[in-house]
DNA sequence: AGCTCCTGGTTTGAATTTGAACAAGGCCGG
DNA sequence: CCGGCCTTGTTCAAATTCAAACCAGGAGCT
């Protein structure tokens, strides 16, 4: 290819802020999560994503494939989860290799106390710190290259 | 504050996609890392930035900062990156306390070896899906947000 | 010196993540 | 219906991460 071997003075600004934003959201949704509603913020991804199926609801795959999450680490937290009384398995009628993951009323309880302080610290921390054109810029771009990961695995 | 409660589509969005990129992009030079050059993502950005040092050492703390990681998980790979050969510890006469790091000929030969490819890779799944304006909105926005989140800590 | 508080790194044990191996069902051509 | 092959989810051991407790060593004050 004819691509520059190395990253210019703009493009490692790009990529050194996109690493060091990604490491320091994340860590500080973790606490608050932990300290508020004692969960992890992976746990608040699946309880997120189970909330907004139909019958709460989803398979395992399913699951892991939302969170970009290995199967095993799925396994994992889903017991986790159950073991807290806010999901629980459910086996498939039609496929019985299949196990859906349903939330539970505790679950979506802990979800609906926990998301509102959520919300404010991803906006305080980096959806208002963004400007309008930035925001959709982000959206764009780092959108374009998810999918563009997803498309060749 | 008069702030939204929720985020709206296009938040959302950008979200969404800023959470994905960044598993995504991570798993993905992991990986390639680990293959290429037998170390993980964390420690090649351990040897950057003692390749990058003057001397080519750093002390610990000054490491886990640049890293933005705990303490405790910085001594771990320091431990494993010295049974390979590729960093060595060494005290400081001033403070006793003191600890840096040094990177070692083999690990500049690692690094050396391991950065082409991963350079290739991050502009294959980032950079150079940007936009130049996206590029520039990422590098100043979520700049700004990791100043942010450095600055109150 | 003696005392207290701050700092730099390490240790420790529990929690989590990873990847490979596994068990069991499905799916499909022959 | 059989046999090979793919899919689902779990299990397992090893590697990593995390946070709290822990050692010293400095720094400043009396």
């Amino acid at each position: 290819m004819g691509r520059p071997a190395w990253l210019n003075e703009e493009e490692t600004r790009a990529w050194h802020a996109f690493m060091a934003a990604g490491a320091l959201l994340n860590r500080r949704l973790d606490q608050q999560l932990k300290e508020g509603a004692g969960i992890s913020h992976l746990q608040y991804e699946i309880l997120v994503r189970l909330s907004a199926a139909p019958d709460r609801e989803l398979r395992m795959t399913e699951l892991a494939d939302a969170l970009y999450n290995s199967k095993s680490g799925l396994t994992y937290q889903i017991t986790q989860l159950e073991k807290a009384g806010l999901v629980h398995r459910r086996s498939c009628a039609n496929d019985v290799r299949a196990v859906y993951a349903c939330l539970t009323d505790a679950g979506q309880r802990v979800l609906e106390q926990a998301a509102p302080g959520h919300v404010a610290l991803v906006r305080e921390l980096l959806i208002d710190v963004l400007t309008p054109d930035q925001l959709t810029a982000v959206a764009d771009g780092l959108g374009a290259a998810s999918r563009r990961m997803l498309g060749q695995p």
